[in-house]
DNA sequence: GATAAAAACAGTAATAATTACTGATTTAAG
DNA sequence: CTTAAATCAGTAATTATTACTGTTTTTATC
């Protein structure tokens, strides 16, 4: 079965992922990666990435210019993505109060992201 | 200048953008066109979409399996997306009480999204 | 309605993120 | 240790999306 077993490149791209706040891209943490260790495949991290979003150890967070971005803190938190230069950033989570019916639908994650321009992309 | 001049094919993709909620992605917006328009290009669908997005007359919902799920209603609503089968229904939006500082963030468009299993997927 | 410039298009080629495949390596358990 | 399953590197394949080129449509002006 898969993600049964231990496996240090999956230590290694967990542990790369959570430790930054700029919501990577697969191919960042491969980036990141793949001086201290060469011998580590992008479809290594692919695969392990899919697994924590299996696992809901990791979500994306949106598609930016075409590639996928991730957060690897999925405590109830809101995002803001500046269009312009695809900086996302964290906000606290509002308070939600739902007035939609969700009754049958089983939600795991709710996601709640602002879209826009950053301060810097405004001047 | 882009998306100033008529276009009856522009039309035909906004009104086929929106004349369905199952948020479809710009292939199935495609498909729905080509038998009664067969000289419509592909390109020229995501053309436009793209086109849709800039001036904030459509917004990407979702990426789901790779591909970019599109609605046409911009007014404020939240989704709720079944990761088992794709589907991506609307329901009313929740009222948000604003935690988070987004000072400085210049907001267009907030999207509220439900991720799980629906109805159909969890029997 | 002719005409000319800009916009939009079809058709195709190119790009690039992501996934699938294969044979080798690592892990877990007896 | 041994064996089977899981994981991996490296590479090939897939596919959504974008870019390019020559043609058609639209708009504005006459």
């Amino acid at each position: 079965m898969k993600g049964t077993n231990y496996s240090s490149k999956r230590e290694l791209i967990y542990s790369t992922l959570c430790s930054t706040k700029s919501h990577p891209s697969a191919k960042w943490v491969y980036e990141q990666l793949k001086e201290d260790h060469p011998d580590l495949s992008l479809g290594t991290v692919y695969r392990n990435i899919a697994l924590f979003k299996e696992n809901g150890k990791a979500v994306a967070v949106a598609n930016i210019l075409g590639e996928e971005r991730l957060d690897g803190d999925t405590s109830a938190h809101a995002h803001l993505v500046c269009k312009c230069c695809g900086k996302i950033e964290d906000i606290d989570m509002p308070s939600l109060t739902l007035k939609g019916d969700t009754s049958g639908f089983n939600t795991d994650f709710v996601a709640v992201t602002y879209f826009g321009t950053c301060k810097d992309c405004t001047k």
